[in-house]
DNA sequence: CGCACCCCCTGCCGGC
DNA sequence: TGCCGGCAGGGGGTGC
């Protein structure tokens, strides 16, 4: 599901709403995620304050008093909603917390990819082994020159490794490919200097676009209840395999790489 | 160490 | 109409 600019997004439509309240009832309705969620939880939350909502890739931290940082990972379907308390939850509730606003934080996730560590800001960190921000960081020449000395695996994979540039998955990296006129499958260790320097543009200018659409709603995504982003209407190469390039009008191609289909323009993108 | 492969889980879609 | 396989914005573990 959501990569950084539907993150972001989420994070900006939460942040007014969450800024300053106090966690009050917490209720875990399903602990089975990606790890399971402990069974303290609600003692860890309860009466913590939120004082800051930040994002690093495609992780939301909210930034308790007191040293505790909830981490929060939506894997493929995650939703996170401000509800009130009386609003009925959609299908696959994982757990919901009351704040003392008067507002219900629930977060919904299908296939419970999604997940969550409660721990001080230090330890969170430490565990996370993730790269410079694909947006905030903004990173120049000299970190993909640098990338490109150790790595010779694709672009499009290098694109989509956390631990190397967070925020960026399947969508974006095809989208921010075509953007530049790369081809996803080619060797960053032989992309020269102007194409990294596209490549850098590319990501600013993708990503921002995104967010200002608020997102990409492909399937599951929805930016709050009942509300879809719009990037999608806007994919270059994303999902539309057979359709015209919208700049020379040849075919789009999908092909598959370690199990994630890649679209691309062959004409524009080498 | 890097990389290909497989797994986790549910919902949806197309083909038969 | 119904069942079945394949596929989906995620990441982590394993074994070569």
């Amino acid at each position: 599901m959501p990569e950084l600019p539907e993150v972001e997004t989420i994070r900006r439509v939460l942040y007014p709403q969450i800024l300053g309240a106090s966690i009050e009832k917490i209720e875990v309705l399903e602990s089975r995620l990606r790890s399971p969620i402990p069974a303290n939880l609600p003692s860890l939350l309860r009466h913590r304050r939120v004082v800051e909502l930040q994002r690093h890739g495609k992780y939301l931290f909210f930034i308790l008093d007191q040293d505790w940082v909830w981490l929060q990972h939506l894997g493929m379907t995650g939703k996170i909603f401000l509800q009130a308390p009386e609003d009925k939850p959609e299908q696959h509730l994982i757990f919901s917390m009351g704040l003392d606003n008067g507002l219900s934080l629930r977060y919904h996730d299908a296939r419970r990819f999604g997940y969550l560590k409660i721990a001080s800001e230090k330890e969170i960190h430490a565990a996370l082994h993730l790269g410079p921000d694909s947006l905030l960081a903004n990173p120049d020449l000299s970190f993909w020159k640098e990338l490109k000395q150790r790595h010779v695996k694709s672009i499009k994979s290098v694109l989509m490794d956390q631990s190397l540039i967070a925020g960026i998955g399947n969508i974006y990296a095809n989208e921010i490919l075509a953007c530049a006129g790369i081809h996803p499958q080619r060797s960053l260790a032989e992309i020269d200097e102007s194409s990294l320097s596209r490549l850098k543009r590319s990501i600013r200018k993708v990503l921002l676009e995104a967010i200002r659409f608020q997102g990409s709603s492909v399937s599951d995504y929805y930016v709050s209840a009942g509300k879809k982003g719009r990037f999608q209407e806007r994919f270059l190469v994303y999902s539309r395999d057979g359709a015209p390039c919208r700049t020379c009008a040849t075919k789009i191609v999908a092909v598959k790489e370690h199990g994630r289909n890649s679209f691309f323009c062959p004409r524009c993108q080498r």
